[in-house]
DNA sequence: CTTGACTCCGTAGTTAGGTACAGACTTTAG
DNA sequence: CTAAAGTCTGTACCTAACTACGGAGTCAAG
């Protein structure tokens, strides 16, 4: 498989392999010489691995970790592990997005209703409330 | 004030000060010739306005918007148009982590249930579920 | 009058995750 | 055989919002 091949098989594009490579995130295969480089289907695994790792919201460092675990015994503990890490900074985002929405809603819900301009009285300090 | 005490008061860089002045965020106050930058009241009235904007979650683009409402006369409408549609997104957002929480807090629940990893398999593309 | 703190300006570096380009080379279809 | 499409490398650019740095000038206290 050609490079371009095994992008569009993946759905990246051909320069983030060549990113993904160059951060050590794929091995880049040993090329015959002179030429170009051949992907085997275990590149595209590896590739796909890294798409979906993505999709959950893993960083393309901890994707490196999690594709280093591989063959380990305890693997799964370890990926169990970032899994719920990751989850708790998926949590504290939600909470803190929540806390905003509040603070937005209760400003938007404001506007219009007393004869200043509730939002601009804050951004200026001068909101009491 | 100079701009370090400025800085102090706002509790923001010297260099963010700077680099609000670049931008044009702020207005580089006329300097007395030849020496330092020297602020008013207002200048420092604007830039916790900037801070305040930030903190709830503008970017400096749209501070810049909000700010240059100022005066206007339809200020306070538009001012609520910008601070609803920043809730939208940030509503958003919230819904994209919800959904993600879930997805992942099912795989984490399905840790070390059955024989094989829910989770290296996801990834792998090999889960059936 | 000296020393240390402060300020000036412009440019470059940071984070993350790519994307774009230049200029050369290779491969493939017709 | 030729032309188009693909690939190579390395470097620069992108977003956002700063932060750091170098080397010079300035200001205030003792």
């Amino acid at each position: 498989m050609t490079i371009g091949r095994l992008a569009r098989e993946a759905d990246v594009n051909v320069e983030t392999v060549r990113y993904y490579e160059n951060r050590g995130l794929l091995i880049r295969p040993a090329k015959p010489a002179r030429g170009y480089r051949r992907y085997s289907e275990s590149h595209l695994e590896r590739l796909k691995f890294i798409r979906r790792a993505k999709d959950i919201g893993f960083s393309l460092q901890e994707i490196e970790e999690l594709a280093s675990l591989d063959q380990e015994p305890d693997s799964c503990r370890k990926a169990c592990e970032m899994a719920l890490r990751h989850l708790h900074s998926v949590q504290l985002k939600i909470e803190k997005l929540k806390a905003l929405e509040k603070h937005l809603s209760e400003l938007v819900e404001g506007c219009g209703q007393g004869g200043e301009c509730l939002i601009l009285e804050t951004l200026q300090g001068s909101n009491s409330r």
